[in-house]
DNA sequence: GAACGGCTTGACCGCCCGGTCAAGTAGTGG
DNA sequence: CCACTACTTGACCGGGCGGTCAAGCCGTTC
């Protein structure tokens, strides 16, 4: 595994963690549904109309509730947005954890995050043209550069294991990742804008192109 | 050169021309500049705030005019985009154009093609950052997937061309421009979001990636 | 059944945005 | 000097936006 358990993003930041962060809400199992829809729902406009063009009373008229359920859930309409790419980052590295636990050695793991990266951008289209619309915002672009950041270190990670292993010869690990990084990120973005699936083929080829790259 | 001189962006199309177009206004040379600034200016301050966040304001007093000189030139902000969308795909092709037309060799002309493609996503990252946000509301990505269709014209009818000299093997040359089309694109959204500066390394690789892949 | 806290409502607010326009000014051709 | 048109001004407008809040509902707990 590439990090402690858990959705822990950073063991150790800086001076100070979080700044700010008002008193996170207690919720029942009936507030979490209603704050999932609403993340979900609003995914879904942002992504179609914009984010900009979707206004928070599109998103709640749009599931039938009062607008005060809103700012109840998020404290703004840009902290929404922010949240969505905090989850979905998340959600991603979840799926990368879970399904690279199966495997001891670095190398297939490495592959296995590959994978499941480009699996889950396939099937996040959504999320992924949100992605292209937060990187032209200055507030959101900085949460998706962190992002980026905490990707690059997993597979850091487990590049510079594979090289311990003796299964990489040694190298820049971080330089490494950021190119894997570069090649998983365009593909994702294929499926944010074009319309082919995700074949079998092309997922292979980008997993041998990547570890190619990287065993030289 | 691949299309009939001049700006002429489709020789013919569908049904009728431009459908709705109000008369183009006759400019003297003080509106041209006068037009030239606010297109410029928009494009740095959309680019670095962000298309929404930037008012029709913001651009007037930041050049210091009144909001009616806004107005004169363009009939909406939304119109304005699409100006920069426009006149950017038009200065591109200038360039590329201009860069090919001292070669009679397709080959070569299609090499040239691709280094000036570079070389101007490389001097207007403002654009192309604006260009990033375009993809993500309708009506601007309307407009870049008929400027992308052009592109990848352009580059057919070169491809075709090389074909029949038989410097490439016959093939589908549309496909094959669409995947030059999709490496100079992602190599230009480097310069958009990096910091890294166009070396002639770099360029090179490109262009020699590109021909490769065409000439097998 | 009272009391409490999570949750919901929707009228309301102030702001600022895109866009208009009546009234000019400046350059130019006769 | 006039007339004409290109251009400029900035107060103004309607509307929609993000965000607030007093009030009320509902499920639990004791």
């Amino acid at each position: 595994m590439s990090t402690t358990d858990g959705d822990s993003e950073t063991s150790k930041g800086g001076g100070k963690n979080d700044a700010s962060a008002p008193p996170p809400r207690q919720l029942t199992a009936r507030g979490r549904d209603r704050r999932k829809k609403l993340l979900d729902f609003a995914t879904q406009r942002f992504s179609e109309n914009g984010f900009h063009p979707t206004s928070v009373s599109d998103i709640v008229d749009g599931i039938g509730v009062g607008k005060g359920v809103f700012y109840w859930y998020f404290p703004s309409k840009d902290d929404l947005l922010l949240e969505i790419l905090r989850e979905s980052l998340l959600d991603l590295r979840r799926s990368q954890r879970a399904q690279m636990k199966v495997y001891d050695d670095p190398l297939r793991q490495l592959e296995e995050g590959i994978r499941a990266s480009l699996q889950w951008s396939a099937s996040h289209p959504d999320v992924l043209r949100l992605v292209m619309f937060a990187w032209t915002e200055e507030p959101f672009a900085k949460s998706l550069r962190r992002g980026r950041r905490i990707m690059i270190q997993d597979t850091a990670k487990l590049v510079s294991a594979a090289m311990e292993d003796g299964l990489i010869k040694p190298g820049d690990a971080t330089m490494l990742s950021t190119a894997i990084r570069g090649v998983t990120d365009e593909l994702g973005r294929q499926y944010a804008v074009g319309d082919n699936p995700l074949s079998a083929e092309v997922l292979d080829n980008a997993v041998r192109f990547c570890l190619y790259g990287v065993t030289g």
